[in-house]
Parts: C-alpha cells; sequence; structure tokens
DNA sequence: ACAGCCATGTAACTTGTTACATGATTTT
DNA sequence: AAAATCATGTAACAAGTTACATGGCTGT
C-alpha cells in the first residue's frame, strides 16, 4: 500500500493476527496493547473492520462455527486472512524511514513561528517548553507509577497490559526529553542569529 | 477546532500570516520553511485553500487591486482574516500534551508486535533499530551539510531556509536518537521478561 | 424497572493526498 | 519551436473520527 500513516488499521490487524475477535475485543485489546494512552472509539473499529474486509486482508464468520440457521447475527468473528499477513508482515519489516519524515505538529509550529519573525518563534519555543515539562513530569510519574504496578501484577493476567504501559510510557518520556533538549538547542540557534543581526521579520 | 494533527492547514495559515500570496508561493514557501524535509503536493495547497476559504479563515482577492474590469482571472492572492489569525494564535500558544498522544508508527509498530509473541517483538525491535541507526548516520551528515551551507548563505536570501533545514535536521537527529534509546529499552525489558519467564504467546 | 455494560453498525464529516486537465510565461 | 517553470484548479479516494441508533444481557 502506498498511504504512510495507518496505525489503527494495522493495529487491529496485527491483533487479529494473534487471535481471532470481534468488533467489541478489538477495541479493548488495542486499548490494552497501547497501554491505554490510545482510546479508541468503537465505532471506528467497526469502520475499519469494514475497509479491511473490502480490501481482501480479514475476513468475517458468524461465532455458532458453521450451523447457519439462525446463527447469531450479532456476533461476527474476524480472522486474518493470506493477504492480510503479508500486509503486517510488511509493515512490520519495514524501515520507519523511507521517503519524508511524518509531520510533526512540535516541529512544524515551530519551524512555521520562525516564518513569523524571530520574537514570535522565541515566544512559541518558550511556551511549548514550559508545557513539555510540565507533561514530562507527569509522564515520569505515570511511569513509576506503571512499574509498581508490573510489579504487582507479576506474571498475572494483567500483567500484558502493564507491560505495554511500561513501554509507552518509556517512550514518551523519550521522547519528550528528545523535544526539550531540541527546544533549548532552537531557542540557542534563535539567540545566536538575533545577535548575528539576522532578519527579525521575513524578508520577502 | 477540535481536530488535533493539522500541519498544512496551519501551515499555510502560519505563511499567510507572514505575507499575502498566492497558491503556488505557498507551495515553495512552505517546502522552504520546513527544511526541504516535507514536500508539499500543489494540489493540496488548493484544496486547503479552498477549505481555509470556506471556513472564513483566509480570504481570497484578484492580484490586480480593486480594478474591477477584466481583472487577472488566474493570481487569486489569499490573505488571513481577523478568525484566521485567532485560529493561528491558539495553535502556537495550545500545549502539545493535552488529550491522547499522536500515534506514532514505531511506538505502534513495537508495541503491537508483543501481541504477537516476545520473540516477534525482538525481531521487529531489532529489525527497526538497524534502519533508523542507517538513516541517522545519513541524518547527522545532512546536518553537517546544511551546517556548512548556512555559514556560505550568511545572512543572504538563502539564509532563511538554510537555517530551517538545520532545525528540522537537529529534531529528526534528536527523535531518532530518541527512538533508538528507546528500542534498546525495550530489548532490555524484553529480555528480562523472556528469562523471568514471562508469556511468548499472547495467553488469551 | 433501571442502570450499565456488551455488541454492532451507519451517516456524516475532516484532513491528507494524488492524478489529471488546463493554460500562461519564460528560457533555451 | 520545444522545454521548463509558473499558476490554478477538480475529481476521487483513503484514513481518522465521532455522534447517533439499536438491541441483548446482567446485576441491583
Amino acid at each position: 500500500m502506498h498511504t504512510a500513516y495507518v496505525s489503527v488499521r494495522l493495529g487491529l490487524l496485527a491483533l487479529l493476527d494473534d487471535a481471532d475477535m470481534h468488533g467489541y475485543q478489538l477495541k479493548s485489546a488495542f486499548e490494552a496493547r497501547t497501554g491505554g494512552v490510545w482510546p479508541l472509539n468503537i465505532g471506528q473499529v467497526y469502520t475499519t473492520l469494514a475497509r479491511l474486509e473490502r480490501d481482501g486482508l480479514v475476513a468475517t464468520s458468524d461465532g455458532n462455527g458453521a450451523h447457519g440457521e439462525h446463527a447469531d447475527e450479532r456476533q461476527h468473528v474476524y480472522s486474518i486472512t493470506a493477504a492480510g499477513r503479508r500486509e503486517l508482515s510488511d509493515w512490520f519489516a519495514e524501515s520507519p524511514v523511507e521517503g519524508p519524515p511524518p509531520r510533526d505538529e512540535l516541529i512544524a509550529k515551530v519551524l512555521l513561528a520562525v516564518a513569523g519573525g524571530t520574537e514570535r518563534a522565541l515566544a512559541v519555543v518558550t511556551a511549548q517548553r514550559t508545557a513539555l515539562f510540565t507533561a514530562l513530569q507527569a509522564r515520569r510519574r505515570a511511569l513509576r507509577a506503571a512499574g509498581a504496578a508490573d510489579a504487582a501484577a507479576g506474571t498475572g493476567p494483567d500483567a500484558d497490559e502493564a507491560f505495554a504501559a511500561e513501554l509507552v510510557q518509556d517512550a514518551l518520556v523519550a521522547r519528550a526529553e528528545s523535544e526539550l533538549r531540541w527546544l533549548d538547542q532552537c531557542e540557542a540557534r534563535l539567540l545566536a542569529r538575533r545577535s548575528a543581526g539576522g532578519p527579525t521579520r521575513r524578508s520577502s
């Protein structure tokens, strides 16, 4: 496929690769697997499943096996198809960096603030840094909490979910730290530029 | 507005806040401002401008002022409106972390690979790390090149573009480094989990 | 009876994205 | 004259997202 940023679609596919499920289960599984940070509207599960079925990546069957008769209408079980498995393994193997990098909100904000002049850019950088710092502290707290939950869960039924939560909090903390460092770099470059007599307003 | 990830829409708005332009100029300006890493299909500029106009965030006028008569049809100049400025300054002020974090391709890939078992997850982590490392080296080279270009441009006409390229390469390098560190963490956690007798396949 | 969860789905909409058609102007 | 660049737009579709309608089942 040629479209780049498709987490829900391939996420559902990955869950179905692990086990056949129906829509409602997929919602819970998706949220559990992503440490609870990515809520998924149940409606989207069904729209996405319909599109996956349209594209032949999943197949549906009634829950009661092949009884036919008056099989329970409201229990559609989805399974991944061979084509779906192919698509999924392509996704897992695929390099995360081919073609242009995904548009990032923070990067876009800063770069485009620079278009409005050095002063505006500095203001935006400062504001974003403050907000990020607060968020980072919250994430670190969440990480400690996740660690405690993980220890408590041991190898119990919630261990998988706690493990996922830990991984995702790691990632969010790492990202926030990297963004903070980048904002510092931006500020330094902007200040250097201003004192070097650079443009304070866009030239053309 | 309630939709979260809108870089093109607000990007064009930010550029128009700096100066009135027509569509074709916006394409060049957007790409210049984003250091050339985010190419923008010219068609999208016009669709996005049409939507911005529909929403009252930009206004259009013919290029020849208010002549009326047979003003050049093919030179539409767009300007930001008061409502547009409000929207834009909201965007700049807005915290990057309210509500759930954006779905990230790499995080999603790893978390959902974990759903398929520890071994699969380890394979994905390794593959992604190798690819990322290669990309990181390329980015560092690009950054050195951007630095050289910046020095050469001085305060000339290309200085703005070179400056933007530098900022964006900083960001991409920082992100890649953070992702690499995270992948290391993931591997460590996965290995610890495996040797602790954790599940190698999803339980239910 | 009622609240709340389980379960399925649809209609409507948003932004992002590209392929295509069209023509003017400038450069070679 | 041909090629490249400037310039504008439309049609069509993908994926994400939510509000809403519908009903079964379970516990109080």
